[in-house]
DNA sequence: ACTTTGATGTGAGGTATGTCACATTATTTT
DNA sequence: AAAATAATGTGACATACCTCACATCAAAGT
């Protein structure tokens, strides 16, 4: 199961089973059931999670209670409170599992510990954060310039399998738009 | 004047003078006059630029001909079309100047040299691309959560220095809303 | 200094999306 | 299988924000 991490990180930089075997003792396994929390706000944000299997929301409340969906995070995809996990603070976000969900989980500590140790690694999650940026920026655009519909559409094109984990009421806070909006563009066909 | 880069990469990693020199040389130097272009949709992106002094802002323009901006930038900033920097492919977007600018201009090749041969550089940049995305997480939630006058507030006390260069119907654009929407907002109190 | 160009303000009316309320249909849980 | 809970659809109405038009004011170029 693992072997996912382990391919994720060759398709940046070649490693050998001995530095794999050293990366994963780094890591820690969990799983979680649906409905459970991995971050709770106000807690202090101690791992970065790669998830091997499942999949997970993080969202922040505003001041009127309301739910913003931020990221959501499926097999092979980094999910954790990154503003809280970079600087070793308390959450802010609080992420939960949408269904059964298996984690490999870094602390910060163990994360730089293995950038200081291996250049290859600091040089893997440097590629990653960048791909990273690039996604964030994508999706600020789409706020941007793109409507209700449009946004919807893409993000369709974009990640079909989501559509079938994940609530369409999620999917519409993730776009930023109401639930009832998102669900007239059913019937409306413009 | 390149003391800037100095003392915005010995915020995280400590070099040499020898280092620096060395690191430096990696830069070219580049004087920009105001209206004019740094980056055309459709060029190849051969830099990541360093911001010396001046103001520039990154745009992109969409299918109804209306720009968006996607970031300013100012003194000890960093800009470029990342996508296409990062995949060394055109650039989606354009970049120019709001005044006179001064730059200095890192290939993508030897960002990569310079991170290769030197560990702390590479920590140096990983480093910076994690803020660089808490940053814009934080853009996207509040795209999410804030309507136009509170994005409005919140920007105007975060970067009150860009609203000195930065001309009105500018910042509208990068908050989302049309120019005469954000000129409301100095008559209506609320 | 004059002229052009760009930036800002403001009114009137339009539209996309939000809100609230309730019905319907799935999905869990017992 | 029934009961409880969550997800979705849809109507009526509210509103934040957009569009277009024109006036004013500031800045830049000659």
């Amino acid at each position: 199961m693992s072997q996912i991490l382990r391919q994720q990180i060759e398709k940046i930089v070649q490693i050998t089973d001995t530095e794999f075997e050293y990366i994963l003792s780094h890591f820690t396994n969990k799983k979680i059931k649906k409905h459970q929390f991995v971050i709770q706000e106000g807690q202090l944000v101690e791992n970065d999670f790669f998830i091997l299997s499942g999949c997970l929301k993080s969202y922040s409340t505003d001041a009127n209670g309301k739910d913003h969906i931020i990221q959501f995070g499926m097999q092979d995809w980094w999910i954790t409170d990154y503003q809280a996990y970079y600087s070793q603070t308390i959450a802010t976000v609080n992420i939960d599992c949408i269904e059964e969900t298996e984690l490999l989980c870094l602390t910060f500590q163990n994360r730089e510990k293995l950038c200081a140790e291996m250049h290859k690694i600091e040089h893997f999650f440097r590629k990653k954060t960048n791909k990273r940026n690039v996604a964030l920026q994508n999706r600020i655009l789409s706020l941007l310039s793109s409507n209700a519909k449009e946004r919807y559409d893409k993000l369709l094109e974009q990640y079909p399998q989501l559509f079938q984990k994940v609530p369409k009421q999620l999917i519409a806070s993730y776009l930023g738009v109401t639930r009832e909006t998102l669900s007239r563009f059913n019937s409306t066909k413009k």
